[in-house]
This record gives structure tokens, sequence and C-alpha cells, in this order.
DNA sequence: TGTCGTTGCTACGGCAGTCGTAGTACGATT
DNA sequence: AATCGTACTACGACTGCCGTAGCAACGACA
């Protein structure tokens, strides 16, 4: 079984919470859920990767926090330089993805056949 | 400018460096070149970097060196382990791209013209 | 002959993000 | 009463990247 290496995943984290905060504010373990269901359970984010990640954002001024009003949790929302960060990752990811595919052979991959060396 | 941040790409040094390797032995400073080659100058290796992935994936057992013959460079050759290795990191490489996808927004890439949103 | 630029490499140490482990606390369920 | 799910916090280890520095051989150029 194939799992995604947490070096790759390394910086796209912040990325993908931000993803789920541009649709409204929520929380550490709603977010978590919905990046479980959103991957179909490929990749599942440690509970601390996710708050040091929320801590990180929250000092770089990329979200803010707020507590529930009728719970006990810490909710976020993203903020205009949260977008902005977002934005430039988007950006970011195409390139890296291009340069990236330029050193992986398609041949190993699971579309192929294998017939092709 | 974007530039590629080295958190993605960690991890996928050493696939990069493996994959030049494939096409037959080579030492440091070719590999660096034909790495900043490939990517048409996107993507630079960092000495260190690439000198510490060398120690590490011989420590692997996924490359070889030896003392180049005519000159005093170290030449290393992918082993078998090393290319098992390079195969997984080319079906992890679709898995990680198609979940990290799903959390890009494609309005903000730069095929886009930015109308949609 | 001296110096400069390129090649080819090693050593050391800092940094940042991930993650294992552990612990707390509250509410609902059994 | 005990267990499970929820909702966190704290601490510290580990790993890979990279800045800085240094060294040595070689060719070119003046």
């Amino acid at each position: 079984m194939i799992e995604i290496s947490s070096d790759v995943i390394r910086g796209y984290n912040d990325t993908m919470i931000l993803f789920i905060l541009r649709q409204g504010p929520s929380y550490g373990y709603e977010i978590s859920k919905q990046i479980k269901q959103m991957t179909d359970g490929k990749y599942i984010i440690k509970e601390t990767t996710l708050y040091s990640a929320f801590t990180r954002m929250e000092k770089n001024g990329f979200i803010e926090s707020f507590p529930g009003e009728a719970d006990r949790r810490t909710y976020y929302r993203i903020t205009e330089n949260g977008l902005s960060y977002y934005k430039e990752k988007c950006e970011e990811w195409e390139l890296t993805k291009e340069v990236v595919e330029r050193f992986i052979s398609k041949s190993f991959t699971e579309e192929q056949n294998g017939y092709n060396n």
C-alpha cells in the first residue's frame, strides 16, 4: 500500500487547511474530517500537525481564531493575507508539479499497463 | 517570481537524482547541471542538498559510489534497490498529485485568465 | 608566474515542519 | 462506572534542506 510521504505534503498542509477555510470558518476536528473525506481517506492529517499549522498560520496572519459561541471550540477564519498566500501556493503548485513530472517515469504509474519501459 | 518551495521538493530530490542515474552513472556536478537543464533553470539543487542526498542514498543502498578512472570524481550508479525505490516514488507521486490537486483552485493558476472565481 | 574562475567535494550547524507520546477535560452512551 | 468520541495543549525527537565555510586541482588569461 502506497502512502503519501509527509515530506511531499510538508508545506501543503497549510494550503489544504486554507482551502477548507475559504468555504467558511471551521475548527480543528472538522477540518481534519473534511481532509480525510475529500481524499477518500488517502490522506489523514495528524492532530499535532494540524494544530501546529494553526499556530503557525495565525502567527503569520493567514488565519484568525475566535471562540465558538455555543461550544468550547476554537474556530478559525481565513484572512486577506491568507487568501493571498493560498493563491500563491496554487501557482507554486502548478510550477512544482510541472518540474517534478519531468523526473517521473509514466511507465511506473498505475494508469499504465506496464508494457512500455 | 514564483519559486519552487523546498518543502515540496523535500523528498523528491532523491527521485530526481535517481531518474538521472537510471540513464547511467554520473557524479555530483553533472547531475546538478542536468537537473537545472531539465527544468529550464526553474529548479537548481543546492550543492549541500545534493551531496547529502548521495550519502543518505548510499547508506540506504539505493546507489553505489566508485572512483572515476581518469579523474578525481566520485561516480554513482543506481542499484536494484534504488530502482525499486524510484518506482515506488513514481507511484507515490501520482497519488500525492491527485490528493493535493483537490485542494488547488484552478482559477488561480497561470493557464487560466482569471475570469472564473 | 600570479591570480581568477570553474570544478568537485567535505564539515558543521541551524532551521522548520512533521509526528510520536502523553495528558487534560467534557459530554454522551452503555 | 467505564468507555468512547470530541477538542485540544505540551514537549521533544527526527529528518531533510541549506547557509556558510573551507580546501584542492585545473585551465585560462594576463
